[in-house]
DNA sequence: CTTGCAATAT
DNA sequence: CATATTGCAA
């Protein structure tokens, strides 16, 4: 006989959400407005930045390509914001945004474990795009953003388990470059065990997660420079050490230096710890990057979650 | 309609 | 190569 779900907590869950006005979770722009402005971004409405109100999740739609407020930073003809390039006419983002391609989304460990936590703290049950999207609250984040990525997710962990019993050992090389990636990026973050149901099954009211960031927030204006010298996690990808594209010829993969030069081509082998060189001005980093090549990578990256 | 997942595309 | 996108089945 009880076979049924308990929609209630859920339910209950949305109104005991704190108000947006209160406790702002961890929602941020993608772009602060002075990023935006000192990239010569046009910005539709800069004046109605704001947060994103997720209610009512049956009727809130969520599909604008960019947050209500969101800048968009994507211009459909060639106005690079920065990088390379830069120079053209400002043509300006003369499209709303719709219909236009969003950069590709970086997923950085930061943002990655906040899709950990939140699919943890959900349980399998529960944790589909839609939800774990809202949850996330990052601004931006789109449903299929979190499916692709929950895919990929979903087959490390399989891959995970069905690998650790197997006694006989024998498996030399079932993982391809593919899974050897992608554990760079999961592996690297707390994977909660316990991934299994919950949400459902009897439980009252759990003390709410708190694993959320605390909301500390605050942009400044020259937290542009900042957040570019941030970025600084070990690059995925360095199978080919050989590969004598630097800077100068190819296409730069999902990184971006932009307005500060380091590192080497040949010896990158830095894990940079985010507390050891913390800039001064740690809050929130956002950049878009365009890879070298007309590949615009967009990079939100919450910061201040500790790891 | 949303989700899950394979295949495919960029 | 990492994501995005698409197509199709529950």
């Amino acid at each position: 006989m009880r076979e049924e779900e308990e929609p209630n907590w859920f339910a209950r869950w949305e109104e005991e959400l704190p108000s947006p006005e209160e406790l702002m979770p961890l929602s941020q722009s993608l772009i602060t407005p002075d990023l935006a402005l000192a990239f010569d971004i046009p910005s539709p409405n800069p004046s109605q930045l704001h947060v994103l109100h997720h209610h009512s999740a049956a009727t809130a739609n969520k599909n604008p390509p960019l947050a209500p407020g969101g800048v968009d930073f994507d211009s459909p003809d060639l106005s690079s914001p920065v990088g390379a390039g830069s120079g053209g006419g400002g043509s300006a983002g003369d499209d709303s945004a719709r219909t236009l391609k969003r950069p590709r989304l970086v997923w950085t460990p930061q943002l990655h474990k906040r899709f950990v936590d939140a699919v943890a703290h959900l349980g399998i049950k529960n944790a589909v795009p839609k939800t774990i999207m809202q949850l996330m609250s990052v601004e931006g984040l789109t449903r299929e953003n979190v499916a692709s990525h929950l895919q990929k997710y979903r087959l490390y962990l399989k891959r995970m388990q069905g690998l650790s019993s197997s006694g006989a050992g024998g498996q030399t090389g079932p993982m391809s470059a593919a899974d050897a990636a992608t554990e760079q990026l999961f592996a690297s973050n707390p994977i909660p065990h316990p991934l299994l149901v919950r949400g459902a099954s009897g439980h009252g009211q759990e003390p709410f997660m708190q694993f959320m960031t605390p909301p500390s927030m605050q942009h400044h204006p020259q937290m542009a420079v900042a957040a570019a010298a941030q970025q600084q996690y070990y690059h995925r990808q360095m199978g080919h050490f050989g590969s004598p594209m630097a800077a100068g010829g190819g296409y730069n993969q999902g990184f971006h230096i932009r307005g500060a030069q380091r590192m080497g081509a040949s010896g990158m082998g830095m894990v940079h710890s985010p507390a050891s060189a913390a800039p001064p001005t740690s809050s929130y980093g956002e950049d878009i990057d365009l890879g070298l090549g007309g590949r615009r990578v967009l990079t939100l990256f919450p910061t201040s979650s500790e790891d």
